[in-house]
DNA sequence: ATAATTTGTGCAATCGTTCCCAAAAATAGA
DNA sequence: TCTATTTTTGGGAACGATTGCACAAATTAT
């Protein structure tokens, strides 16, 4: 099973390379007869364009790239099923990278990506990223570049989020409504866009219920997991909290371990709501309520607008904003 | 920030595309004043060679597939790290693709990924792939693959995999003395490796601790959940378990469900024991003890034994099969 | 029958590299 | 000073595909 040339089936059929190409790609001016036999043959032989040749004259690799902060997040991974189910559908492949949360290595692999002449990115921020300068330097010439769930504060640029604001407000709307009145709200660095909407979702949601806001209710925390536990001390000797609103799986996950450490999961006292996609919050010892962001659809639309973008070089496309709904979990 | 060539290089310092090219791959031909020149400007202008021109040349396109059944579960997610990490430092980059245990589109993504040239693949195999002929095909011409985790029964190929054996003896034989005696196993199909290899182990355990074995606790499942009831069901109704083993993240998830939807977890009267990476596994209720794959350790030896290949082209390398250990989590 | 048009095919450049081969320049030996 | 050798450089083909241009053959019009 070698792979077969353009020029051996020239050579096969007596035929100028020239032909044979155009009799594949069905060009008017081929002799019907001429391309019958051409296709049959190149059917036959099993003949696949190679794409890297195509690829050195199109000026164009037909890949594209993914840079989230971790794979192995279930979040991001049901992201990146659905970009590249998009992504396949339309002839692209796709390529993943993992920032782990840092800027440096972000800075590396965009401009990995861009030497590999990756036809556009798809990218998820690290937590420790705090501008977009080291994208923008690449995204102005024909670099297309789309941000989906930690997104910058530009105005002018390609994003798909969901409505973080309605999300955080929902969940907290819905401790309220079970009767607690001191929720701590436990969150990601100030630094992200997710993390300012969550918790004006938040606030807003306390002030609608006249709910007085308590500051030492409300914790910043990184993705170091070493960390969480001092915020998680804080909250329980000061602050008399009743119920959680966690914004991060991380996050959760070390709260959680925390929890049963000091045995507190006994007591029912507590309610708890996440705002991840841990597929399996509901079976954790007690449940944790989720607002579920639509993961999938999230890398789908990412993907669309990339590939659009690509595919209609012709002038540049307005910067498009997507706005997806959350889901509430609570069983 | 144009890409820049090597052409333009040398139209830049008046020397020719060959001997621009010569000096930044240190030629000994080349003059070391020539040389100085060449590469001095060459970093100024941040020359990058076009990988895609060295692809055409090289035939090798320094790409290596991946295909996995799911990339949102954990275990594979963290084993994908593990190989993006070996494969990152060593100068290649990963294309990842699902075969959604389909074994029609497991041999669509082996084609295209052939058709597309990449080096070589490691691959999981799907629950429904039954034998690796429609892969033989193409590893046949210097084309490289090797298998973890899912892995075909026959002789000469590489693979990566656990000691499923030693790890479901451990568990079983943990539960025993815990003082269980009607354990149940719920595993995968029995047409893949590992169940047959943590069969034996679970049946050795209760061998070697004088019990003996039902057929009627232990229940063969495939990856659809809707088909996991029944399973269960008829745990319950006839065999009056005390302890579950279950083989795979996706059945231990099903299982439950259905344990929380029967109220079951009320009564301490079982324990449970999984073959999974769910990293919260213990955070159940009530907990899920684990024995746990090192994925990551798994992913890179499998990338190595892939990538030593690929830079060994000399002589055809010995098929390699490596052992990993599990481990257990009983907290 | 001859000119004009249509139709079918091939040549060669191009994309960015590498590398074989030959040519030019520099050095050595006499 | 003039070969002989070594060092340094350039020309051009190749990798596999596409495409503008030229040209031959076939068809039609006059």
């Amino acid at each position: 099973m070698e792979q077969v040339t353009l020029k051996d089936i020239a050579k096969a059929l007596n035929l100028s390379t020239s032909t044979v190409s155009r009799a594949l790609r069905d060009s008017y001016q081929i002799n019907k007869k001429t391309k019958n036999i051409v296709i049959e043959y190149a059917k036959k032989v099993n003949y696949i364009p190679n794409p890297i040749a195509l690829s050195l004259k199109g000026n164009t690799s037909k890949a594209i790239g993914v840079i989230v902060p971790e794979i192995a997040n279930h979040f991001f991974s049901q992201a990146i099923n659905g970009i590249e189910d998009e992504a396949y559908r339309r002839g692209y492949h796709v390529v993943i990278f993992q920032s782990h949360e840092s800027l440096e290595r972000e800075v590396d692999i965009i401009k990995h990506l861009y030497d590999r002449r990756v036809d556009g990115v798809l990218i998820s921020l690290s937590a420790s990223t705090k501008n977009i300068d080291h994208i923008k330097n690449y995204s102005e010439n024909n670099f297309s570049v789309v941000y989906f769930d930690r997104v910058p504060k530009d105005e002018n640029v390609n994003k798909v989020v969901v409505d973080n604001f309605k999300g955080a407000y929902d969940a907290t709307n819905f401790l309220i409504s079970k009767g607690k009145k001191r929720i701590a709200h436990l969150t990601s660095p100030p630094e992200l866009s997710i993390t300012v909407e969550r918790l004006s979702g938040y606030k807003k949601a306390l002030a609608d219920n006249k709910i007085q806001e308590d500051s030492n209710l409300i914790k910043f925390c990184d993705f170091k997991s070493k960390n969480h536990n001092k915020a998680i001390n804080e909250l329980f000797e000061n602050s008399n909290p009743d119920a959680f609103f966690i914004s991060s799986d991380r996050i959760a996950l070390s709260f959680y371990e925390e929890f049963q450490k000091r045995k507190l999961h006994k007591k029912d006292k507590y309610m708890f709501f996440g705002f991840t996609n841990l597929a399996v919050a509901h079976l954790f010892n007690p449940p944790l309520f989720t607002v579920v962001q639509p993961a999938f659809e999230i890398g789908v639309q990412s993907a669309k607008i990339l590939l659009d973008n690509l595919e209609n070089k012709k002038d540049k496309p307005e910067p498009k904003t997507i706005i997806l709904k959350t889901q509430m979990k609570t069983n």
